[in-house]
RNA sequence: GCGCCUGUAGCUCAGUCGGAUAGAGCACCCGCCUUCUAAGCGGGUUGUCGCAGGUUCGAUUCCUGCCAGGCGCACCA
């Protein structure tokens, strides 16, 4: 919360404290005063329904309270006046210089303004994609591509040592299946069956044929071998490549065989075993995740003796935690959900807290239109849509800022068509172009010569309407990137930045920032001129906590 | 059958801690560039917030049930 709002809201609190002390009514003082930005800017820069709350068994009535209240925050130096309005609300509203602070703050800070301390010293884990090595990411991957390194951002905005991680799955049956698949495709051989197809499998093929062309010759099993490793380190490293170039980087690349060749995996079992949640029944190792909400209990070994993929991911959370990562954050597509459950049982089998030390986000599906229909994916007719044609299609920017504005729990369509657009249906555009206006006139105010240093800037006069609904809406801006952090959402930064663009660009609409003709620079033009800075800054901030380009021009 | 997600304007969707007249873009109509970027701004029209109960001074928001849609329920990876 801003400055003000954290003022208020102890004010609010410290007179509700004296008051029932003074026997002027009874009850409690709630611990959190609500306190918000009206939406009606009737309503003053703040409003509080505090005295509809402790009302109850008060023996006054909610206005009465409210008088009393009234009295208390009227002396503030920061308010001009306090107003109580419908059945007891109490709008405030602040000094017009005292408001105007937040540009003061903003200019000062930089780059830093809005980052908070919620999370500092906590040491998360952010695991996302984790896509097998055995082709190009694609639609589904994208979500995650996106709002997983924003939400890298803004946790690390919020204080958090943050780590991207990217499992790979590079251990099973389909790396095998995967390897088969490139040597049958080099060799112009049949595709096995289930096998991979697509034309990158030929491409992977030719690849591995020039790199190693004495491959055919080799005994067929080492040929498995050596079609499978060139083709994976090929794959990875295009997958590696195309995440760069969405700007989406990660910080450790995990392989899944390293778990398994370090003794991870062991290591993992022992550790449970010690914990008592594992079981033997028909010649299989159990989890009894059963206790911790799970809907059945998960194999460990198979009665065969052969590690499941579930024993990976036990193995994996818990050499998570042992690097040392307070809280493990999952990231899945919604036909993974039911992993939700027992990734949750995992870390309480190990004896961790379910509800701190592992979060699963769940994203809803995808899906993409383009000429007016939807695009149907299927890898066996070849329209997959890959990262990189979205890229391709419509650039970084706009398939990042669209992937990220909206709720990870929505269901989503991306329309190709509407993202190529530059009008007010593509809002990236409108944030940018907000950002590249402020930078035009910024540019121009320094030819004309207005006075654009912190210490020309009088807050006083930014009394217009626009004004100060512009400066109440830069304070929000620490709320918001907090908010985004505690619920993981980046979609509010996108949506409050949408929000800053309109509001910026209705003032630019009704105040001139810069002198007209031949009138001499005043303090009004210094003081627009750092509100134009300031509300520069917060855009920047916000777009790049999002990933996206803030450009000069445009 | 069980579980997760969704249901808000004609369309695509916002709406954390319950608040005052439920928002934005698109679409439709009408205005605004001989001075700071019109990729912009202003005005007009659009709602049983899926349905039914409950809690509350107050519910789109919390609880229960129902309806509709999406996705899952392996000794697969």
């Amino acid at each position: 919360m801003s400055s003000h709002g954290e003022l208020l809201a102890a004010k609010i609190k410290a007179a509700l404290e004296t008051l029932l002390a003074e026997g002027e009514f009874a009850g409690l003082v709630p611990e959190n005063i609500p306190l918000e930005r009206p939406k009606n800017r009737d309503h003053g820069d703040y409003a509080s329904s505090i005295a509809l709350q402790v009302v109850k068994g008060s023996g006054k009535s909610p206005r009465e309270i409210a008088e009393l209240l009234k009295r208390e925050l009227e002396n503030l130096e920061e308010v001009a006046s306090v107003e109580i309005a419908g059945p007891g609300f109490i709008n405030i509203t602040l000094d017009t210089a005292s408001a105007a602070d937040v540009v003061r703050q903003i200019l000062e800070k930089g780059s830093s303004f809005g980052k908070g301390a919620a999370l500092a010293g906590v040491s998360v884990n952010l695991e996302f994609i984790s896509a097998n090595p055995t082709g190009p990411l694609h639609l589904g991957h994208t979500r995650w591509a996106a709002v997983g390194d924003s939400l890298g951002r803004v946790l690390s905005a919020s204080g958090a040592k943050v780590t991207r991680e990217f499992y790979i799955n590079d251990r099973g049956n389909q790396m095998d299946l995967f390897g088969a698949s490139v040597r049958a495709a080099a060799l112009g051989e049949s595709i096995p069956e289930n096998g991979y197809q697509g034309g990158y499998i030929n491409d992977l093929a030719q690849a591995v044929l020039r790199e190693y062309p004495a491959i055919t010759t080799l005994p067929i099993d080492e040929q498995l071998i050596e079609f499978r490793e060139r083709a994976y380190k090929a794959q990875l490293a295009d997958q590696q490549r195309v995440l760069e170039l969405f700007g989406t980087h990660f910080d450790t690349w995990f392989s899944e065989r390293s778990l398994h060749e370090s003794g991870a995996v062991e290591h993992g079992l022992d550790k449970l075993r010690v914990q008592g949640h594992v079981f033997e029944k028909d010649d299989a190792t159990w989890l009894r995740t059963t206790d911790f909400g799970d809907d059945k209990d998960r194999v460990l070994v198979k009665s065969g003796g052969a590690l499941t993929y579930f024993s990976s991911d036990t193995a994996y959370y818990i050499n998570k935690r042992e690097r040392g990562f307070d809280i493990c954050i999952y990231m899945l597509g919604a036909d993974h959900h039911g992993y939700a459950n027992r990734l949750k049982a995992i870390a309480a089998c190990a004896g961790d807290d379910p509800e701190y030390n592992i979060h699963v986000l769940i994203g809803q599906l995808v899906k993409i239109m383009e000429g007016g229909e939807e695009v149907k994916l299927s890898k066996r007719a070849g329209t997959i849509i890959t990262l990189e044609d979205l890229i391709e299609k419509v650039g970084v920017d706009a398939a990042r800022y669209a992937l990220i504005r909206y709720p990870v729990d929505t269901p989503m369509v991306l329309d190709v068509d509407v993202l190529k657009k530059r009008t007010n249906e593509n809002p990236v555009y409108y944030v940018q172009y907000a950002h590249a206006r402020i930078a035009g006139v910024l540019r121009n105010a320094t030819e004309l010569k207005v006075a654009g240093a912190l210490s020309d800037f009088d807050p006083a006069v930014l009394t217009h309407d626009r004004e100060s609904e512009l400066l109440g809406t830069l304070a929000q801006f620490p709320r918001v990137l907090q908010g985004a952090g505690e619920l993981r959402e980046p979609h509010r930064v996108a949506r409050y930045l949408e929000e800053l663009a309109g509001v910026y660009h209705r003032f630019y609409a009704d105040c001139r920032v810069l002198p007209m003709g031949d009138e001499a620079p005043s303090s009004i033009h210094s003081a627009r001129v750092n509100l134009c800075a300031a509300t520069r800054q917060v855009l920047a901030n916000g777009l790049q906590l999002l990933g996206v380009s803030a450009p000069e021009r445009m």
